[in-house]
DNA sequence: TTTTTGCCGATTGTAGACAATTTCAGGCAA
DNA sequence: TTGCCTGAAATTGTCTACAATCGGCAAAAA
């Protein structure tokens, strides 16, 4: 009896499923529920997170929820006030533009550095996902289409083997989820952009830092003017005239 | 008496004691506190902070320090390990490398930024300032040297106006600040970087956004040979030298 | 009416209590 | 010695209770 345990011991990972209860405590589970929900827009921006509601939902009480905010408002999702409660947030359009334009940097560290490290697998796996991209252009299927998307270059910048990047990098992608509520509405720019991931691609097989750095910059450029116009359509559809000179001329820079 | 209510009304911030009493919670106090302490090094990387020995020694309960933790996670200052504690951060060579590499690419922003639409008045503040960091360097100052060039460095990235940079700028540096002590010994190399801000500063006078990006990048990817070089180095005097040993002998060259 | 004042319900801020887990010391057997 | 069990102490995870604050409503005053 006294023989079985060294291999018990040795296990450097336990059985997933109980390393996910050793690594998952309440305020994690929260936490990861209410970006799911933020996210997904089941909790819209501006929306009130009342503690005792959102608790008794969740079925937790109200400490780990707090906690869970916390988080929250230090990844930018929600903002929180103090006697007031927790909002969750919304990204203005100037806002969006500079998360827009710092991508830009980022994703021409990028492309320089995929240009001049990226392997053949890897290479052959990003094409994979630029001709899965261009078959929903072909089929008309928006949703899947901003999927690949989102998989393609959050995929690149983890190719480009910097983690701190990568960590970055998904912080704004989340935040700026929070100012395009247009997810399906895009699907009028996806030929445009499918051509540019070509594009981008070739650039990077070409081992060109310069060229690879600014195919990846120029398309995040385009993908903010496109982006911020036709937030601006919308909310010229909606009235607001004021608005929209004041986005036109910050997208204008 | 019924003719004041407008003004009262109107007013958009109390009184300054007011607002800050209103905007400060426990749980912003004490996350201020800890990051305050912990960039200063009073509790230094690796320590295990302990929740009920904190909160006592704050005056709190644990409900807001463990808010508070949860923040400073996020931040990347602390480290959460369920079950276990709550540990001040570790950072390794190679997570400052990304840091710097992905600092770099943001100052080439800041850089590009600054050329096309800094003002008069502000190139004549940040001329100031590289003043001010030469008369450090003559007076052997290491200390007040380290300080303006963060100052120098923060300054340039808040006047590029984009604050969601200058947001992650800042959280960059906090976590670079994790990186082994060396902030004060590192005078060996005030002559270079001094010379190099000036470079900087010509080079964003010129309007070249080119030029003034490339110095910027260049000046944060020399910056990151020096320090990792400099690390390589404590760490290998590090057996028979304590760290202020070796700064007092780098001080009396 | 219009404004103001005071109260009440709802919600958040903080503290403390209890449960669960880890850590470590000491003893025991191989 | 080495390894492992065991149990107590320390520490963290979670919940509940109480205090402080805010927003709105109704009654009183102008």
């Amino acid at each position: 009896m006294g023989g079985m345990k060294a291999e018990v011991a040795s296990t450097i990972t336990a059985h997933p499923t109980i390393a996910l209860l050793q690594s998952s405590s309440l305020v994690n589970v929260v936490h990861g529920e209410l970006e799911k929900m933020i996210l997904s827009g089941t909790l819209a921006p501006g929306e009130k997170l009342t503690e005792l509601t959102l608790a008794a939902k969740l079925g937790v009480s109200r400490g780990p929820l707090r906690e869970a905010f916390r988080m929250l408002e230090e990844a930018g999702l929600v903002k929180i006030t103090k006697n007031r409660g927790v909002f969750v947030r919304d990204i203005a359009v100037d806002e969006a533009i500079e998360i827009f334009d710092l991508r830009a940097a980022m994703d021409e560290l990028v492309g320089r550095r995929l240009a001049e490290n990226i392997t053949g697998p890897q290479l052959k796996e990003i094409r994979g996902m630029v001709d899965a991209m261009e078959r929903t252009v072909k089929d008309k299927d928006a949703y899947h289409y901003h999927l690949l998307n989102l998989k393609f270059h959050d995929r690149l910048v983890e190719l480009a083997g910097n983690r701190k990047l990568t960590e970055i990098y998904r912080k704004l992608i989340k935040e700026l989820s929070l100012f395009r509520r247009l997810n399906l509405e895009d699907g009028w720019l996806m030929p445009i952009s499918a051509t540019e991931h070509r594009q981008i691609v070739k650039a990077i097989a070409s081992g060109d830092a310069d060229i690879a750095g600014k195919a990846m910059f120029d398309h995040v450029m385009d993908s903010k003017e496109r982006t911020i116009e036709h937030n601006f359509r919308r909310q010229a559809k909606a009235g607001a005239t004021t608005a929209m000179d004041h986005a036109r001329k910050l997208a204008s820079r």
